[in-house]
RNA sequence: GCCGGUGUGGCGCAGUCGGUAGCGCAGACGACUUGUAAUCGUCAGGUCGUGGGUUCGAUUCCCACCGCCGGCUCCA
């Protein structure tokens, strides 16, 4: 697999009630600009659009002065007065000429009045435009003017409801060699009820952050020793992972995947031939140098070694498609400034697979892989879904045009095929081959992007890839790349987040654990257990060394879906207490039978903890 | 890599306007024997991220590096 982690994306769903969001977003970044200009004169100010859930303004301070958290108390106070002055939004329009006279103090104003200049130019030239470029400011007072294209509000007093939240970099112009600005980022809603359930929204989504929940349970940490982006899962991680791994092998030996392994250091000849070294250089760790002078590198991609195990001997088309799958263990130099959590890391694990075939059976061989991919991310409790078609870049890009064409149709017709809503990211494709990446919304609508699937035209031709035909002659097959995770830590990630660190019963590290109300409950206690862990329950017995509510209390937080109690009643009656993860109220006189199946029948289903067992409230 | 912030026992935090540190949880031990979200007590645990510098003296000030957090850039 070329690449299977990506950012979070944003929920890109707009209506009539974000058009006006935009535009008092959009004015409010108004309102901070003239409050930093206000408070710190001689500032100069970049842009300030609004975003998907706020708005941001870049900003230089004089003097090489800087922002800091600190000052967004401030810089919101001065904006309430501002906004409690209620200033009317004025719009006046002016030449190119005169545009450059009021922002003379404003350079990145200039570049981009001179850049609306150079364009009416062109289109002047193009003979679609009169030549007379207007721009248009906006006035709130004699002081602050601002240039932009509207539209705003009437005036500031229409805006109110909005929190400043952080500070933070950003190049100009998005380009890293130019000048690095301030970036403060904001969010304003038209009611203070709209802030609040936002500022509700961020609350509950670092409440489901898997850093913190990974710490919480005791899933996986970060040793600064190893270092950056260098997870190490603790035993209930390393079970859930397990858990995850054992369910794909299962899938994909019943789908007609071949196992392969392959080892995670190689000469550079490797990536010589696969290209890694011309293009993929700067991701790759540096190598170690070996035996007189033979350089050697971290893998960062394992296609080249699956290619190397279809290279090992001649190809039939008979055995094709082959599909060759590992969980391989990739190693990616990531800048130091970009690691985050488990969703980007620079050692990671891929459910990767390569897949060869002919150029007919590629059209089927799609269709399947994405209905494998949905089945498999439906086991994950991901069931809305969009998918994103990724087309051939503009610039460069190796193969032929019929080649693209008949590649990305495949790609689109099974996508349409799983009645699959389709977006289009033109020119997003990798230079040698399209792509489709499935979407996956979460629990609280984010989305994420999960599994790729990728076309791939150039390593088959670098690596000289043949078959021999029914016809006896030799052909080139097609590469297919495809991760379903994407990683194994990057999905566990979502799952995290997905399940707010409740994880389904199938992927929780304890499944049921058994609490003696008193000692001599205890004996009892393990039968209870032992009987369950016969049935393949994860269980444990708590003995009774702290009060029974303290017990349940560690084993709530530890989110385990069953607590069960064991007193005088369940001994007498073989029974016990049940107390469900999300229910408010424990079950008396459960039998143990009723447990175990209902824990297997959510195993088999990948559920959570349902309804009551017994039907009794 | 860049900008800003941050780094105090396993975790969450306090503190020292420069005179080598405290709390809660967790841990160990003891008592308590508990019917559904924290029983009580005792003890132990830190060269205050690392390395330099300033100073009579640095955890506190300065510099560099490392880690982490928020972004930018990147994410083939």
């Amino acid at each position: 697999m070329q690449d299977g982690r990506n950012v979070v994306a944003g929920d890109a769903v707009r209506g009539g009630i974000d058009e006006e969001r935009e535009v008092l977003r959009h004015s409010t970044a108004h309102v901070l600009a003239q409050a930093v200009t206000d408070l710190w004169p001689g500032a100069r100010f970049a842009i300030g659009p609004p975003i998907e859930d706020g708005f941001y303004y870049d900003f230089e301070l004089p003097d090489g002065e800087r922002f800091s958290d600190d000052d967004l108390p401030r810089i919101e106070a001065r904006m309430r007065e501002i906004i409690a002055e209620d200033q009317p939004f004025v719009r006046e329009e002016h030449s190119i000429e005169e545009a450059l006279a009021i922002f003379a103090a404003q350079p990145y104003k200039r570049e981009i009045i001179e850049g609306v200049g150079r364009q009416a130019g062109l289109d002047e030239a193009a003979g679609d435009h009169d030549g007379s470029a207007i721009v248009s400011t906006y006035r709130n007072s004699d002081s602050f003017v601002d240039l932009c294209r509207g539209p705003h509000v009437a005036s500031t007093g229409r805006l109110g409801h909005f929190r400043l939240l952080r500070v933070a970099g950003a190049y100009w112009r998005g380009d890293e060699h130019r000048q690095q600005l301030q970036r403060i980022y904001g969010t304003a809603f038209e009611s203070s009820d709209a802030l609040e359930a936002h500022l509700q929204r961020l609350a509950e989504a670092e409440r489901r952050d898997h850093r913190r929940l990974g710490a919480e349970l005791d899933l996986f940490s970060f040793p600064s020793e190893i270092g950056s982006g260098l997870p190490v899962f603790h035993p209930k991680g390393g079970l859930v992972v397990k858990l995850m791994e054992d369910a794909s092998r299962a899938r994909h030996e019943a789908a007609g995947y071949d196992f392969v392994n392959t080892p995670h250091i190689t000469k550079s000849e490797l990536f010589e031939i696969s290209g890694h070294l011309d293009w993929f250089a700067e991701g790759m760790f540096p190598p170690m140098e070996l035996d007189e002078g033979h350089r050697y590198y971290l893998k960062p991609m394992n296609c080249p070694f699956h290619i190397l195990i279809y290279r090992s001997s001649q190809r039939s088309y008979r055995e094709l498609p082959l599909r060759l799958f590992e969980f391989g263990t990739v190693y990616r130099y990531e800048k130091s400034g970009v690691v985050h959590g488990l969703t980007r890391v620079r050692g990671m694990t891929q459910d990767d697979a390569h897949i060869f075939c002919t150029r007919t059976q590629m059209a089927a061989e799609l269709h399947d892989i994405l209905g494998f991919v949905l089945d498999m991310l439906r086991d994950y409790g991901l069931d809305d879904f969009y998918v994103e078609l990724s087309t051939r870049p503009e610039r460069k890009a190796v193969g032929t045009d019929e080649e693209w064409e008949e590649a990305t149709e495949a790609l689109r017709q099974s996508a349409l095929g799983r009645g699959l809503e389709l977006r289009l990211d033109e020119g997003g494709g990798a230079f040698y081959g399209p792509k489709i990446s499935v979407q996956a919304r979460d629990a609280i609508g984010r989305t994420w992007q999960v599994s790729t699937v990728q076309l791939d035209f150039q390593l088959p031709q670098r690596f000289g890839l043949e078959y021999v035909g029914a016809d006896n002659s030799r052909r080139r097959p097609v590469m297919i790349h495809r991760a379903l995770f994407g990683t194994v830590e990057r999905f566990l990630a979502i799952l995290i987040e997905h399940y707010a660190g409740a994880l389904p019963t199938w992927l929780a590290p304890l499944q049921v654990a058994v609490l003696p109300v008193r000692d001599v409950h205890e004996t009892y206690a393990l039968e209870v257990a032992s009987r369950m862990r016969s049935e393949g329950l994860r269980v444990e017995m708590d003995p009774a060394t702290e009060p029974l509510g303290a017990r349940i209390r560690r084993h709530k937080l530890a989110k385990v879906p069953y607590i069960a109690v064991v007193g005088d009643e369940d001994v007498a009656g073989g029974t016990l207490g049940l107390n469900r993860r999300g229910a408010d109220k424990p079950e008396r006189g459960v039998l143990v039978d009723d447990v175990v199946s209902a824990v297997r029948t959510e195993v088999a289903s990948h559920g959570s903890p349902g309804a009551s067992i017994t039907g009794r409230p």
